[in-house]
DNA sequence: TTTCATGTAACTCAAAATATTACATGATGT
DNA sequence: ACATCATGTAATATTTTGAGTTACATGAAA
Protein backbone atom coordinates (compact mmCIF):
# COMPACT_ATOMS: atom_id res chain seq x y z
CA UNK A 1 0.00 0.00 0.00
CA UNK A 2 0.99 3.43 -0.62
CA UNK A 3 1.48 5.27 2.81
CA UNK A 4 -0.15 7.93 4.10
CA UNK A 5 2.17 10.98 4.76
CA UNK A 6 0.10 14.04 5.52
CA UNK A 7 0.17 13.57 8.89
CA UNK A 8 4.32 13.76 8.66
CA UNK A 9 3.68 16.56 6.08
CA UNK A 10 2.14 18.78 7.65
CA UNK A 11 3.76 19.06 10.96
CA UNK A 12 7.00 19.71 8.90
CA UNK A 13 4.90 22.18 7.67
CA UNK A 14 3.17 24.30 10.32
CA UNK A 15 6.49 23.76 12.99
CA UNK A 16 8.21 26.17 9.85
CA UNK A 17 4.74 28.14 9.96
CA UNK A 18 5.72 28.92 13.59
CA UNK A 19 9.12 29.27 13.47
CA UNK A 20 8.38 31.85 10.75
CA UNK A 21 5.75 34.44 12.89
CA UNK A 22 4.12 35.95 9.85
CA UNK A 23 1.78 35.16 7.54
CA UNK A 24 3.00 32.40 4.60
CA UNK A 25 1.53 31.40 1.60
CA UNK A 26 0.41 28.06 1.02
CA UNK A 27 2.77 28.31 -1.89
CA UNK A 28 5.74 29.16 0.50
CA UNK A 29 5.12 26.28 2.33
CA UNK A 30 4.23 23.85 -0.77
CA UNK A 31 8.27 24.60 -1.25
CA UNK A 32 9.18 22.84 1.70
CA UNK A 33 7.54 19.60 0.68
CA UNK A 34 8.35 19.84 -3.02
CA UNK A 35 4.54 19.86 -3.49
CA UNK A 36 2.06 21.65 -5.01
CA UNK A 37 0.58 24.43 -2.97
CA UNK A 38 -3.35 22.81 -3.76
CA UNK A 39 -1.89 20.08 -1.84
CA UNK A 40 -1.02 22.30 1.25
CA UNK A 41 -4.33 24.16 1.48
CA UNK A 42 -6.33 20.55 1.43
CA UNK A 43 -4.26 19.77 4.20
CA UNK A 44 -4.22 22.74 6.26
CA UNK A 45 -8.37 22.98 5.40
CA UNK A 46 -8.32 20.45 8.24
CA UNK A 47 -7.14 22.17 10.51
CA UNK A 48 -8.46 25.69 10.03
CA UNK A 49 -11.84 24.14 10.52
CA UNK A 50 -10.13 22.29 13.52
CA UNK A 51 -8.64 26.31 14.95
CA UNK A 52 -5.20 25.44 14.82
CA UNK A 53 -4.51 28.02 11.79
CA UNK A 54 -6.03 31.24 10.25
CA UNK A 55 -5.94 31.66 6.85
CA UNK A 56 -6.72 34.96 4.92
CA UNK A 57 -7.09 35.78 1.58
CA UNK A 58 -5.80 38.83 -1.01
CA UNK A 59 -2.81 40.24 -0.89
CA UNK A 60 -0.46 39.81 2.35
CA UNK A 61 -2.28 37.25 3.15
CA UNK A 62 -1.40 33.02 4.08
CA UNK A 63 -1.46 31.32 6.88
CA UNK A 64 -1.01 31.74 10.61
CA UNK A 65 -1.03 29.61 13.70
CA UNK A 66 -3.65 30.46 16.19
CA UNK A 67 -3.01 28.75 18.95
CA UNK A 68 1.03 28.63 20.40
CA UNK A 69 2.61 25.12 19.87
CA UNK A 70 1.89 24.15 23.68
CA UNK A 71 -1.17 24.37 23.20
CA UNK A 72 -1.68 21.81 19.94
CA UNK A 73 -1.18 17.91 20.32
CA UNK A 74 -0.08 15.30 18.09
CA UNK A 75 -3.74 13.76 18.84
CA UNK A 76 -4.87 17.57 17.84
CA UNK A 77 -2.95 17.74 14.34
CA UNK A 78 -4.08 14.08 13.72
CA UNK A 79 -7.80 14.16 14.35
CA UNK A 80 -7.81 17.41 12.04
CA UNK A 81 -6.47 15.81 9.14
CA UNK A 82 -9.56 13.36 9.23
CA UNK A 83 -7.95 10.97 11.68
CA UNK A 84 -6.18 9.04 8.44
CA UNK A 85 -5.85 5.07 8.67
CA UNK A 86 -3.33 4.74 10.93
CA UNK A 87 -2.74 0.47 10.16
CA UNK A 88 -2.29 -0.63 6.85
CA UNK A 89 -3.45 -4.67 8.13
CA UNK A 90 -7.44 -4.71 7.02
CA UNK A 91 -9.90 -7.71 7.22
CA UNK A 92 -10.99 -9.73 3.76
CA UNK A 93 -14.76 -8.97 5.07
CA UNK A 94 -15.93 -6.92 7.69
CA UNK A 95 -18.84 -9.32 8.76
CA UNK A 96 -18.36 -12.64 7.71
CA UNK A 97 -20.88 -15.34 7.99
CA UNK A 98 -18.06 -17.60 8.87
CA UNK A 99 -17.58 -18.16 12.39
CA UNK A 100 -14.23 -19.06 11.53
CA UNK A 101 -13.41 -15.52 10.19
CA UNK A 102 -15.27 -13.94 12.74
CA UNK A 103 -12.96 -15.80 15.41
CA UNK A 104 -10.23 -14.44 13.44
CA UNK A 105 -11.23 -10.85 12.94
CA UNK A 106 -11.83 -11.05 16.72
CA UNK A 107 -8.48 -11.53 17.56
CA UNK A 108 -6.93 -9.50 15.12
CA UNK A 109 -9.41 -6.75 15.91
CA UNK A 110 -8.95 -7.17 19.45
CA UNK A 111 -4.76 -6.55 18.98
CA UNK A 112 -5.38 -3.36 16.81
CA UNK A 113 -7.51 -1.71 19.15
CA UNK A 114 -5.47 -1.89 21.93
CA UNK A 115 -2.20 -0.43 20.12
CA UNK A 116 -4.44 2.14 18.35
CA UNK A 117 -5.27 3.12 21.92
CA UNK A 118 -1.47 3.53 22.83
CA UNK A 119 -0.93 4.99 19.75
CA UNK A 120 -3.56 7.91 20.05
CA UNK A 121 -2.53 7.90 23.84
CA UNK A 122 0.81 8.81 22.82
CA UNK A 123 -0.24 10.96 20.33
CA UNK A 124 -2.34 12.66 22.86
CA UNK A 125 0.63 13.47 25.72
CA UNK A 126 3.36 14.94 22.69
CA UNK A 127 2.64 18.80 21.96
CA UNK A 128 3.82 20.35 18.75
CA UNK A 129 5.95 22.08 21.66
CA UNK A 130 7.97 19.15 22.66
CA UNK A 131 8.64 18.59 18.39
CA UNK A 132 10.11 22.31 18.42
CA UNK A 133 12.65 21.90 21.30
CA UNK A 134 13.62 18.64 19.65
CA UNK A 135 14.51 20.63 17.13
CA UNK A 136 15.91 23.29 19.09
CA UNK A 137 18.28 20.74 20.51
CA UNK A 138 19.20 19.47 17.22
CA UNK A 139 19.91 22.58 15.66
CA UNK A 140 22.31 23.63 18.49
CA UNK A 141 23.69 20.20 18.31
CA UNK A 142 24.32 21.12 14.36
CA UNK A 143 26.34 24.77 15.25
CA UNK A 144 28.88 22.63 17.30
CA UNK A 145 29.37 20.38 14.74
CA UNK A 146 29.93 23.23 12.45
CA UNK A 147 32.36 24.93 15.01
CA UNK A 148 34.09 21.52 15.40
CA UNK A 149 34.42 21.39 11.63
CA UNK A 150 35.75 24.80 11.29
CA UNK A 151 38.21 23.97 14.15
CA UNK A 152 39.48 20.78 12.35
CA UNK A 153 40.09 22.70 9.17
CA UNK A 154 41.46 25.34 10.56
CA UNK A 155 44.20 22.88 12.43
CA UNK A 156 45.18 20.97 9.36
CA UNK A 157 45.76 23.92 7.58
CA UNK A 158 47.79 25.10 10.65
CA UNK A 159 50.08 21.66 10.22
CA UNK B 1 -3.53 3.01 0.34
CA UNK B 2 -5.08 -0.62 -0.33
CA UNK B 3 -5.02 -2.53 3.00
CA UNK B 4 -3.22 -5.43 3.29
CA UNK B 5 -5.33 -8.61 3.79
CA UNK B 6 -2.66 -11.35 3.77
CA UNK B 7 -2.79 -11.99 7.11
CA UNK B 8 -6.87 -12.37 7.85
CA UNK B 9 -7.47 -14.30 4.82
CA UNK B 10 -4.24 -16.67 5.57
CA UNK B 11 -5.75 -17.37 8.96
CA UNK B 12 -9.14 -18.13 8.16
CA UNK B 13 -7.73 -20.12 5.41
CA UNK B 14 -5.33 -22.30 7.37
CA UNK B 15 -7.85 -22.62 10.49
CA UNK B 16 -10.28 -24.37 8.03
CA UNK B 17 -7.22 -26.24 6.83
CA UNK B 18 -6.62 -27.64 10.80
CA UNK B 19 -10.30 -28.04 10.86
CA UNK B 20 -10.79 -30.57 8.21
CA UNK B 21 -7.90 -33.06 9.30
CA UNK B 22 -6.78 -33.58 5.86
CA UNK B 23 -4.99 -32.45 2.72
CA UNK B 24 -6.52 -30.06 1.30
CA UNK B 25 -6.01 -28.35 -2.60
CA UNK B 26 -5.31 -24.82 -3.23
CA UNK B 27 -8.76 -24.70 -5.52
CA UNK B 28 -10.50 -25.89 -2.22
CA UNK B 29 -8.90 -23.65 0.29
CA UNK B 30 -9.37 -20.57 -2.49
CA UNK B 31 -13.51 -20.80 -2.28
CA UNK B 32 -13.39 -19.94 1.22
CA UNK B 33 -11.94 -16.36 -0.25
CA UNK B 34 -13.49 -16.17 -2.73
CA UNK B 35 -9.92 -15.88 -4.87
CA UNK B 36 -7.50 -17.51 -7.43
CA UNK B 37 -6.07 -20.59 -6.41
CA UNK B 38 -2.65 -19.28 -7.09
CA UNK B 39 -3.65 -16.40 -4.50
CA UNK B 40 -3.57 -19.26 -1.68
CA UNK B 41 -0.21 -20.84 -3.18
CA UNK B 42 1.60 -17.28 -3.15
CA UNK B 43 0.76 -17.10 0.69
CA UNK B 44 1.29 -20.31 1.54
CA UNK B 45 4.19 -20.73 0.23
CA UNK B 46 6.04 -18.72 2.94
CA UNK B 47 4.01 -20.24 5.77
CA UNK B 48 5.64 -23.70 3.65
CA UNK B 49 8.93 -22.61 3.90
CA UNK B 50 8.24 -21.43 7.47
CA UNK B 51 7.82 -24.95 8.39
CA UNK B 52 3.76 -24.19 9.36
CA UNK B 53 2.35 -26.65 6.53
CA UNK B 54 3.17 -29.14 4.33
CA UNK B 55 2.43 -29.21 0.30
CA UNK B 56 1.98 -32.48 -1.57
CA UNK B 57 2.26 -32.34 -5.03
CA UNK B 58 -0.29 -34.75 -8.22
CA UNK B 59 -3.12 -36.94 -7.19
CA UNK B 60 -4.61 -36.91 -3.96
CA UNK B 61 -1.62 -33.85 -2.78
CA UNK B 62 -2.64 -30.41 -1.26
CA UNK B 63 -2.05 -28.75 1.98
CA UNK B 64 -1.82 -30.18 5.41
CA UNK B 65 -0.47 -28.60 8.62
CA UNK B 66 2.84 -29.34 9.81
CA UNK B 67 2.41 -28.37 13.29
CA UNK B 68 -0.93 -28.24 15.90
CA UNK B 69 -2.03 -25.48 16.48
CA UNK B 70 -0.98 -24.92 19.74
CA UNK B 71 2.40 -24.61 18.61
CA UNK B 72 1.94 -21.37 16.00
CA UNK B 73 1.69 -18.22 16.62
CA UNK B 74 0.27 -15.55 15.20
CA UNK B 75 3.33 -13.79 15.17
CA UNK B 76 4.66 -16.86 13.46
CA UNK B 77 1.98 -16.78 10.83
CA UNK B 78 2.30 -12.90 9.73
CA UNK B 79 6.46 -13.29 9.85
CA UNK B 80 5.73 -16.48 7.19
CA UNK B 81 4.11 -13.86 5.48
CA UNK B 82 6.80 -11.63 5.37
CA UNK B 83 5.66 -9.39 8.23
CA UNK B 84 4.35 -7.12 5.92
CA UNK B 85 3.97 -3.63 6.69
CA UNK B 86 1.51 -2.97 9.76
CA UNK B 87 1.23 0.95 9.15
CA UNK B 88 -0.44 3.25 6.70
CA UNK B 89 1.49 5.83 7.82
CA UNK B 90 4.63 6.80 6.40
CA UNK B 91 7.02 9.91 6.35
CA UNK B 92 7.53 12.45 3.06
CA UNK B 93 11.55 11.55 3.26
CA UNK B 94 13.24 9.18 5.27
CA UNK B 95 16.43 11.12 5.92
CA UNK B 96 15.63 14.97 5.35
CA UNK B 97 18.39 17.38 5.62
CA UNK B 98 15.70 19.62 7.37
CA UNK B 99 16.41 19.62 10.93
CA UNK B 100 12.21 20.34 11.65
CA UNK B 101 11.69 17.30 9.74
CA UNK B 102 13.94 14.97 11.44
CA UNK B 103 12.23 16.17 15.06
CA UNK B 104 8.88 15.33 13.57
CA UNK B 105 10.11 12.04 11.85
CA UNK B 106 12.02 11.24 15.41
CA UNK B 107 8.54 11.80 17.31
CA UNK B 108 6.05 9.77 15.16
CA UNK B 109 8.86 7.15 14.86
CA UNK B 110 8.99 6.72 18.87
CA UNK B 111 5.43 6.51 18.73
CA UNK B 112 5.07 3.83 15.92
CA UNK B 113 8.30 1.45 17.13
CA UNK B 114 6.47 1.53 20.78
CA UNK B 115 3.06 0.72 18.99
CA UNK B 116 4.95 -2.29 17.01
CA UNK B 117 6.48 -3.35 19.77
CA UNK B 118 3.20 -4.04 21.58
CA UNK B 119 1.57 -5.25 18.38
CA UNK B 120 4.22 -7.92 18.03
CA UNK B 121 4.04 -8.39 21.78
CA UNK B 122 0.38 -9.06 21.25
CA UNK B 123 0.76 -11.26 18.77
CA UNK B 124 3.46 -13.40 20.53
CA UNK B 125 1.14 -14.54 22.98
CA UNK B 126 -1.69 -15.73 20.73
CA UNK B 127 -1.92 -18.95 19.31
CA UNK B 128 -4.05 -20.15 16.27
CA UNK B 129 -5.27 -23.25 18.85
CA UNK B 130 -6.62 -19.86 21.01
CA UNK B 131 -8.40 -18.32 17.81
CA UNK B 132 -9.62 -22.35 17.43
CA UNK B 133 -11.29 -21.97 20.86
CA UNK B 134 -12.83 -18.91 19.96
CA UNK B 135 -14.87 -20.50 17.50
CA UNK B 136 -15.83 -23.38 19.61
CA UNK B 137 -17.54 -20.85 21.61
CA UNK B 138 -18.96 -19.31 18.75
CA UNK B 139 -20.21 -22.41 17.23
CA UNK B 140 -21.83 -23.57 20.45
CA UNK B 141 -23.42 -20.18 20.81
CA UNK B 142 -24.35 -20.46 17.21
CA UNK B 143 -26.18 -24.20 17.97
CA UNK B 144 -27.93 -22.62 21.02
CA UNK B 145 -29.84 -19.74 18.70
CA UNK B 146 -30.58 -22.24 16.76
CA UNK B 147 -32.25 -24.18 18.93
CA UNK B 148 -33.98 -21.34 20.39
CA UNK B 149 -35.53 -20.42 17.00
CA UNK B 150 -36.63 -23.55 16.36
CA UNK B 151 -38.54 -23.33 19.53
CA UNK B 152 -39.81 -20.55 19.11
CA UNK B 153 -41.07 -21.16 15.84
CA UNK B 154 -42.46 -24.23 17.43
CA UNK B 155 -44.53 -22.24 20.32
CA UNK B 156 -45.76 -19.78 17.46
CA UNK B 157 -46.96 -22.27 15.39
CA UNK B 158 -48.89 -23.93 18.49
CA UNK B 159 -50.19 -20.10 19.00
C1' DT C 1 -10.37 47.05 -11.18
C1' DT C 2 -6.25 44.50 -11.19
C1' DT C 3 -3.60 41.44 -8.57
C1' DC C 4 -2.89 38.19 -5.07
C1' DA C 5 -4.35 34.60 -2.19
C1' DT C 6 -7.38 30.98 -0.56
C1' DG C 7 -11.45 27.27 -1.49
C1' DT C 8 -12.73 23.37 -3.91
C1' DA C 9 -14.21 20.28 -7.45
C1' DA C 10 -12.72 17.38 -11.09
C1' DC C 11 -9.34 14.87 -13.17
C1' DT C 12 -4.79 12.58 -13.75
C1' DC C 13 -0.87 10.02 -11.96
C1' DA C 14 1.52 6.61 -9.26
C1' DA C 15 2.24 2.98 -5.96
C1' DA C 16 0.93 -1.24 -3.94
C1' DA C 17 -2.17 -5.17 -3.04
C1' DT C 18 -4.73 -8.52 -5.34
C1' DA C 19 -6.27 -11.20 -9.29
C1' DT C 20 -5.43 -13.58 -13.56
C1' DT C 21 -2.95 -16.01 -17.15
C1' DA C 22 0.44 -19.04 -18.66
C1' DC C 23 3.49 -22.47 -18.32
C1' DA C 24 6.97 -25.44 -15.70
C1' DT C 25 7.64 -29.19 -12.33
C1' DG C 26 6.64 -33.28 -10.05
C1' DA C 27 3.59 -37.10 -8.22
C1' DT C 28 -0.07 -40.48 -8.87
C1' DG C 29 -3.01 -43.74 -11.31
C1' DT C 30 -3.99 -46.32 -15.40
C1' DA D 1 4.92 -44.62 -20.74
C1' DC D 2 1.66 -41.16 -20.32
C1' DA D 3 -2.48 -38.72 -19.00
C1' DT D 4 -4.07 -36.29 -15.08
C1' DC D 5 -3.83 -33.69 -11.05
C1' DA D 6 -1.64 -30.52 -8.06
C1' DT D 7 1.81 -27.24 -6.72
C1' DG D 8 5.57 -23.34 -8.09
C1' DT D 9 6.24 -19.12 -9.99
C1' DA D 10 6.88 -15.44 -13.37
C1' DA D 11 4.54 -12.04 -16.01
C1' DT D 12 0.70 -9.21 -16.60
C1' DA D 13 -3.71 -6.91 -15.55
C1' DT D 14 -6.89 -4.90 -12.30
C1' DT D 15 -8.22 -2.18 -8.39
C1' DT D 16 -7.74 0.94 -4.72
C1' DT D 17 -6.15 5.02 -2.71
C1' DG D 18 -2.91 8.81 -1.71
C1' DA D 19 -0.91 12.56 -4.05
C1' DG D 20 -0.46 15.85 -7.83
C1' DT D 21 -2.53 18.93 -11.27
C1' DT D 22 -5.77 21.91 -13.61
C1' DA D 23 -9.45 24.98 -13.64
C1' DC D 24 -12.22 28.21 -11.90
C1' DA D 25 -14.79 30.62 -8.03
C1' DT D 26 -14.46 33.79 -4.02
C1' DG D 27 -12.74 37.53 -1.51
C1' DA D 28 -9.28 41.05 0.13
C1' DA D 29 -5.79 44.56 -0.68
C1' DA D 30 -3.19 47.78 -3.61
Amino acid sequence: MKTDNKLSSILHVILHLAEHNQAMTSETLALYLKTNPVVIRRMMAGLRQAGLVVSVKGHGGGWTMAKPLAAISLLDVYQALGAPRLFAQGYRQEAPQCLIEQAVNASLDSAFAEAERQLLQKFNAVNLSDIAADFELRYQQHLLTLEHSAATAQQSKQE
